[in-house]
Order: structure tokens, then sequence, then C-alpha cells
RNA sequence: GGGGCCGUCGUCUAGCUUGGUAGGAUGCCAGCCUGGGGCGCUGGUGGUCCCGGGUUCAAAUCCCGGCGGCCCCA
């Protein structure tokens, strides 16, 4: 099997499949996959050790809604059902039956949630309310799917919902929002861009939307993360009241904010290589494989063995994710390129040398091997964990930067979208021309939010009147 | 939303123009042989030729419709 990350769509589907991830394209519904084992143990530590950990340490308690919600409700806030009617899909029998009232597959849970914090929501002394549940979502997508980055089903949606006292409170949430997102990218290595989505590109319901963008290998640009501040459209119409310390009763202000599945389609992205996976340890499903070199002399074979097995057993018991890869009916090479596409950090190659001197351990990310004294191991695998992580979070950044220019000229503009780059150009900030920076150069990612988007003394570069800001136009997914 | 390309064992693919026995590679299984970067040999396994309809004595091949995938443009 050849891989060519240059070739990205292609390295991206083989990649996905052959190292066991996911199933796409087989499973005879449009849009709809399937985690297989190591995939779904990968998608299972980057929720829970990363996502589910820093959302429960800022306060974040998860609940589950139903997948189903009534028409009426979803129809009760007219933007939002605007922004989603193309794409819901509806549950309109049941069994032989025709429903009263059809029932949506969630597009987003605003509306489920809102109505039911109707109930729960009372006084002040309840707020803020922090929620959040990781559930699919269903979108009927009329663009061309792809494996986790456009699915008709979301499997993974990570969706907080956020209700407070007051428009500040909420603006402050938008804002714990963006550095929870920060932390949970950072501790991926994925970079990103942090965008104030133009008016005409929020989501459906909301007073501004922050989106967190990165740079797939092939210069498209995918959003990975985004944060809403809803102010009280949802609150008023699903009468989500509550009475304040000065007693006047008012509609609680909301936020919400998402993660879906292109976390691990970015993450799969960013860091892989021609040879398949490159994952973090701290999310790598199997952390360490160990490998026995067979040997002619019997008893030397044997003694192999049994060191591989106890350097394993050792692994394991101070808390490795390891593998011992004992098989005899695959040659030493055919298993590096094995695990080398699953993404495994570090292999650890045993064989005569190693009986006597210092253990052999080969780092996936530089592919290199290194000499480790037995006793030092599990220290030392910590330490090359740090190294390992540092690099590729690095080098996936470096990346990223390479790819975001700056120009004053729409020709040369235009010219740097073709050439998949990111590109940051004065605006004068008027709808009118956003919109045909939108159609004749690129899709407007917004206002940087991570760098001072200021200008002075520029001339936007559609109409050539005075600048505000900058905004970032790319090619997206 | 518009345009284009494509669908054949698990995977990659030949065959389609000119209708007539579905062939290879890889994978998988068994045995032997090997083993520090995809070893080799022998045998075996595996195909509703995407689905439905039409034309025909005969369809993977021609025609129509659908489903699915990929690419480009908006």
């Amino acid at each position: 099997m050849k891989l060519d990350k240059s070739n990205f769509s292609e390295w991206y589907d083989t990649v996905l499949r052959e190292s066991g991830l996911y199933d796409y394209g087989r499973y005879p519904v449009k849009g709809m996959g399937v985690w297989m084992p190591f995939g779904f143990k990968l998608r299972r530590l980057v929720l829970d050790n990363i996502v589910r950990r820093i959302l429960d340490e800022t306060g974040h308690e998860e609940v589950l809604f139903p997948v189903l919600i009534p028409k009426t409700l979803l129809e009760k806030e007219t933007e939002h059902i605007r922004g989603f009617e193309g794409e819901v899909y509806w549950v309109t029998k049941g069994g032989h039956e025709e429903l009263d009232i059809p029932l949506a597959l969630r597009p987003t849970s605003e509306t489920a949630i809102s109505y039911m914090e109707s109930f729960w929501i009372s006084s002040y002394k309840q707020l803020p309310m922090k929620l959040y549940q990781i559930v699919p979502v269903y979108r009927y997508e009329t663009k061309a799917t792809r494996p986790l980055i456009r699915l008709r089903e979301v499997s993974t949606f990570k969706e907080a919902h956020t209700a407070h006292e007051s428009f500040e409170d909420a603006d402050k949430q938008c804002k714990e929002a963006i550095e929870i997102y920060k932390r949970i990218y950072d501790e991926l290595g994925i970079p990103y861009m942090i965008n104030m989505r133009p008016s005409w590109d929020r989501f459906a319901g909301a007073l501004y939307t922050v989106a967190f963008d990165t740079v797939m290998p092939d210069g498209r640009v995918l959003q990975i993360g985004t944060v809403h501040h809803l102010g009280q459209n949802f609150t008023i119409p699903f009468e989500v009241r509550f009475q304040r310390k000065d007693e006047e009763v008012d509609y609680a202000w909301q936020t919400s904010y998402g993660i879906s599945d292109r976390i691990i389609a970015a993450l799969i992205a960013v860091h892989g290589d021609d040879r398949g996976l490159v994952l973090p340890p701290k999310v790598a499903p199997i952390q360490v494989v160990v490998i026995p070199i067979p040997q002619k002399d019997e008893e030397l074979d044997k003694k192999v063995r049994e060191v591989a097995k106890e350097i394993t057993e050792g692994l394991k018991e101070k808390g490795w994710r390891v593998v011992l890869d004992d098989r005899d009916d695959k040659t030493p090479g055919h298993k590096y390129y094995e695990w080398e596409l699953k993404g495994v950090p570090f292999r650890i190659e045993i064989g005569k040398r190693e009986l006597e001197g210092e253990l052999t351990v080969a780092r996936r990310d530089i592919r290199k091997r290194t000499k480790v004294k037995r006793e030092e191991l599990d220290q030392k695998l910590k330490e090359m964990s740090e190294e390992f992580f540092n690099n590729i979070k690095e080098k996936a950044w470096e990346f990223m930067r390479s790819r975001i220019v700056q120009t004053d000229d729409l020709e040369e503009a235009k010219e740097l979208v073709e050439k998949r780059m990111v590109v940051e150009v004065p605006w004068c900030g008027r709808k009118e021309c956003g919109l045909r920076m939108d159609e004749e150069v690129g899709r407007v990612l917004g206002m940087p939010l991570d760098k001072d988007a200021k200008v002075k003394g520029k001339r936007c570069i559609t109409c050539g009147r005075e600048a505000k800001v900058i905004v970032r136009l790319a090619k997206t997914y």
C-alpha cells in the first residue's frame, strides 16, 4: 500500500480505513460511517481525557437529551429554523401511523434545551447553568459528504449550552469557551485560527459566532469549533424567565458552543505522514508496541520472547497502553509498517542485542531509534512522549503559519486563495464588500481574534474605501 | 445550486470501444521456509460485476432510471 499525503483526499480516505479507525463509504447510507474498534478507542480517549475532563473542570455538567425534537419546538425560534429547515431529517410515521406532530432528528439542541430550561430556571441563584452533552446530530447535507468532515450523521457532537443573568455574563462565557477550546486543541497539538464570523455567516439565531479554524494539508480551511452568543433569542420564545436579585423578572441570556467529529479529522490530518497516522501519546490507543526479534537459536529465541513479555508487563503496570506483537507469521519489518500506519508513538525492538545491552526504542514522529537502559524505560518514555508531542505540535503550527499570507491587492488575493492559502486582507467592514469577497475571492472566515485585526491607512480591497479591519479569506471544506 | 469523472472478490485493478468462459495483484487461510524495515515457495479462500428496469438467443459490456463515491466551479 502506498500513501502520499500530498494527495490529501486519497490519503485521508485510505488512512482512515486501513488504520482501522473508521469505515466510510461502505455502509449503505450516504454520509454515515462506522467507528471501528481502534477508532472508537481513539475517539473515547479524546473525549474522556481531554474534552470531558476540561469541561468538567470548568464547571460544566453533562446531560443527555432525546434525539427527537417535535416540529413545534424546533420552529419556535424563526431565524433558527430558517437556518436549518433545508437539512432536517423528519420522522413522520410511527409504525403504520402518521404522526400528528412530525419529529425532527436534532440538527442541534438549542430548542430542546431551552424548552427544558424554562422549567428548570426560575432564579438568578441557579445561574449560570452550564450544561453539555456529547451526542449524534443529523443534517441532511446536500453537498458532497466526507468522512468525519461533512456527515449526515455527525456521530460526535459536543454541544455546550449555558444560561446567564446578563448579556455581559454570556459574553464572558463566550470568552471562557474560547479559552476552553484553546486548551482542548493545544492538548492535541492542533493549530487553530480564531475568527469572528461575519454577520451573514453566523449560527442561525446567534448574536455573534466565533469559530476555530484549522488548515488541512491541502490548504483548505476546516472549521473545528464554534462559540455562539445567543442573547435572548431562544429564551424569549421558550420563556426561560428568572427573577433577578433586584426582584425584576428577565429572560435568561444564553450561549452555545460545539465541537464535532472534525476534531478527530483534524487530529489525523495535521499530524499524519506518508506512513499513516501519527498520534499524540496522550490519546494514542496504543502508546507502545513491543516487537520481539526471533532468533535462530532456540534458547536465545525463548529468552528474547521472555524479556519482551516482561517489558510489556512492566509497562502495563506503569500505566502505559502497550501491546506485545509476538505473532510469528509476520516478519518484524512487516509489523513495523503496520504499527506505524496506526500511529503508535513508540516501538520497542527486542532481539539478541537488547538481551545484553540497552533497549531499542523507535519514535514514530521522527522515525529514529534510540538506546534506553531497561531500568530507565518508564522515565525515558515519559520524557520522549513530551518531546514527541512538542515536535508534532510545533510542526503542525509551522505548517499552518506558512499558509497564512497578507495582501492589499484584490487580484493577488484571488491568486493566493486559488493556491489554497489563507489570505488576510484589509476590509471596510461593509457587508456588500464582504459578500463580494465571498463570491469572487474566497470564503470570508472573518476577523482574526488571535491577533490585532485593526488597520490604519489601508484601503478595502474591494471598494477602495478606508479599511477598518483585517479579514481572512480561504477555500473551505 | 451548476458541471465533470467514476462504481468489477476485503483492497487496488484488467475486461466495456466491437455483447458470448469474469483475469491479475494484494489481503486472508493452511503448510513449509524465514525473521534487526513490507522475505520466499506451494496449495487454498474469496465476486449479487452498485441496484432496478429495458434491448437481445445472450449484458460487467448497449439504453433508461435510481443509489453511492470522487473532483471542479458557485
